[in-house]
DNA sequence: GCCGTTTTCGGCCCGACTGTTTTCAGTCG
């Protein structure tokens, strides 16, 4: 079981003791413990097996009790109060209190009085009109079962953060032609830089909320209106994605977007800290809890500063140590777009991209880049159009004039001969040393056989490491967002080992891959592993993905100095020389 | 179930909207 794995189970342990009408604080500390798992950057697994229980011990919200459970299922690969509470709760019901508008309480009702014990039943019990008869429910409440039911069949359930950039900036717009908004902003975790988005959170700072309401439910891509307030409402749009709203006034507008960025818990948290200071923390500012006296709230510093914290990137907002570190004066000094000083990872037409060397080498200048890697794909990979040893020598010839034609010209960049190099199932490289040797950056990478098991992968990557030749290994996981997980591999492991070749690790910004992830890249740090944040750019415009790149290693705690190609040409040179001479 | 610069017991973030109620519980973020 992996991280992800228990995390889902404490989810579930959440949903079912909730069902069962446990103390809501017991509920709240599996949630807790669920979200502190999935956050966590170290494999559970990996720790335990090294460490034992003492490994495990001093991960805040995680107590003895959880704990326990952790350890039972990486030893067994179940939870025995987990099984428990599914033989005495319908499981159907985790489905039932998913739907809109109903929740452990009502769901029991339910279950209680009608028998309901899934969605199927919810659904017939609605449609005979059962459940207006109920007491608590109406028919305005039945109805809007009926629609929820359906449309978590149908929903999909996460959409790509760029989807949601795109309708942010829609109806952003659109809002603003209403005029009389002063300021606005999409919050969340879309504001966070979350890889997916669950729903867009709109903040406005205006006078006249209602009519902000108004025009807000009247977009024409909404599907539904759930809800509509005077300072609050959501829709449903015609892709299911879910907008809210929070319309408030300006004097508060700072401290709304700290609340409406979240993440929750980092939110728990630092209102949990205000309410110790003696001051209480709300979307309308802080304030004094003896005489409820304004202290701070139209900017988001000020609300930090007011309960005694430096500014946190909304990015570091997830309760992984930040507010902690904050105190301690060891935030991170971020990694920016601007310390990028060059893209390693980027394909021409001679492969599968459809802009030239010279286009792609024209683009990357406009950019302020200093240097490009070419790195078109080998042999292996047909469907790409992967370079033979005669066409990959050939195009180290294009390079080197191309080169020597900047340089005429006074340009002050260059292109790097590369390729991306296929991880072959047995961990040989696809192109033979002979040409290994004369490339100035092998970034290598799995393109198949996905479905290895993680010691047969783990090997795989390993002994490509210990070939001496990988600069990068390339999307380190090959995870698709929302279409391939990515392969099982023992992460630590293959860091380890790229540590001790002076071998980095991509972060690949395409949005559909973030290629390491975020915990990654604090394991990565932990590990002293460089991370390279690369575009995997197959046209001109893919140039732009880098702030995903750069977002995601943020979100990841990672500084200019842990970035390979944040490095200036003659260091980023230094670091591949050294490298060379060790292997 | 977790946690400790008021605490090893007794707390545990804060507020808006809805639908069903006549003052609020449940749900949601």
């Amino acid at each position: 079981m992996e991280n992800p794995d228990i995390a889902s189970v404490f989810l579930e342990i959440a949903d079912l003791l909730e069902l069962k009408g446990a103390e809501i604080f017991r509920v709240r500390s599996y949630r807790n413990a669920a979200v502190v798992v999935e956050g966590l950057p170290e494999s559970l697994k990996a720790l335990y097996a090294q460490g034992g229980e003492a490994a495990l011990k001093g991960i805040p919200g995680i107590g003895e009790s959880t704990r326990g459970r952790i350890i039972e299922m990486l030893q067994t690969g179940g939870c025995a109060l987990h099984a428990e509470l599914l033989a005495e709760v319908s499981p159907g019901m985790l489905d039932v209190i998913k739907v809109s508008g109903l929740g452990p309480k009502k769901a029991a009702s339910l279950h209680e009085k009608l028998g309901i014990k899934d969605l199927n039943g919810l659904e017939e019990a609605a449609a005979k009109g059962l459940i207006r008869e109920l007491p608590g429910f109406g028919k305005v409440s039945e109805e809007k079962i009926l629609r929820g039911v359906k449309e978590l069949k149908s929903r999909a359930r996460v959409f790509t953060r760029s989807y949601a950039a795109h309708v942010a900036v829609s109806y952003a717009a659109y809002l603003k032609e209403g005029a009389g908004i002063s300021d606005i902003a999409a919050a969340g975790s879309f504001r966070r830089w979350k890889e997916t988005v669950g729903d867009l959170d709109i903040l406005a700072a205006c006078q006249d909320q209602p009519s902000v309401m108004e025009r807000f439910v009247q977009y024409p891509d909404v599907k539904e209106v759930l809800s509509k307030g005077g300072t609050k409402s959501s829709v449903v749009l015609k892709s299911g994605l879910q907008v809210d709203i929070r319309a408030i006034e300006k004097k508060s507008f700072g401290a709304a977007l700290q609340y409406f960025t979240g993440s929750k818990a980092h939110n728990v948290a630092l209102r949990e800290r205000a309410k110790k200071m003696g001051l209480k923390l709300s979307e309308y500012g802080v304030f004094s809890e003896k005489d409820g006296s304004w202290l701070a709230g139209e900017k988001e510093e000020d609300v930090y500063a007011a309960v005694g914290l430096p500014y946190i990137a909304p990015e570091l907002r997830e309760n992984r140590g930040e507010i902690e570190a904050a105190l301690e004066g060891r935030l991170p000094a971020l990694l920016k777009r601007s310390d990028i000083r060059g893209d390693l990872h980027v394909h021409t037409t001679e492969s599968d991209g459809t802009n030239s060397l010279e286009e792609m080498a024209e683009a990357a200048m406009k950019l302020g880049y200093e240097y490009m890697a070419v790195t078109d794909h080998s042999k292996a990979v047909g469907i790409a159009r992967g370079l033979d040893e005669a066409r990959i020598l050939s195009q180290m010839n294009v390079i080197d004039e191309f080169n020597e034609r900047l340089k005429r010209q006074k340009k002050k960049f260059i292109v790097l001969k590369s390729s991306e190099v296929d991880i072959r199932a047995d961990g040989t490289l696809d192109h033979s040393e002979t040409v290994l040797r004369k490339l100035d950056i092998v970034v290598a990478s799995v393109h198949s056989g996905f479905n290895m098991k993680e010691e047969e992968m783990t090997g795989r990557v390993i002994k490509a490491v210990r070939t001496g030749f990988i600069d990068i290994i390339g999307h380190p996981t090959g995870r698709l967002l929302g279409e391939r997980e990515p392969f099982h591999m023992d992460m630590a492991s293959v860091m380890d080992e790229a540590k001790k070749y002076g071998t980095a690790l991509e972060l690949n910004s395409s949005p559909e891959r973030l290629d390491l992830n975020d915990s990654h890249c604090m394991l990565a740090k932990e590990r002293g592993v460089l991370v390279a944040v690369s575009t995997d750019a197959h046209s001109t415009r893919h140039f732009g993905n880098i702030e995903y790149g750069v977002h995601t290693a943020m979100r990841g705690w990672l500084e200019k100095k842990d970035i390979l190609n944040a490095r200036p040409l003659a260091s980023l040179l230094r670091i591949l020389k050294k490298r060379r001479q060790g292997r």
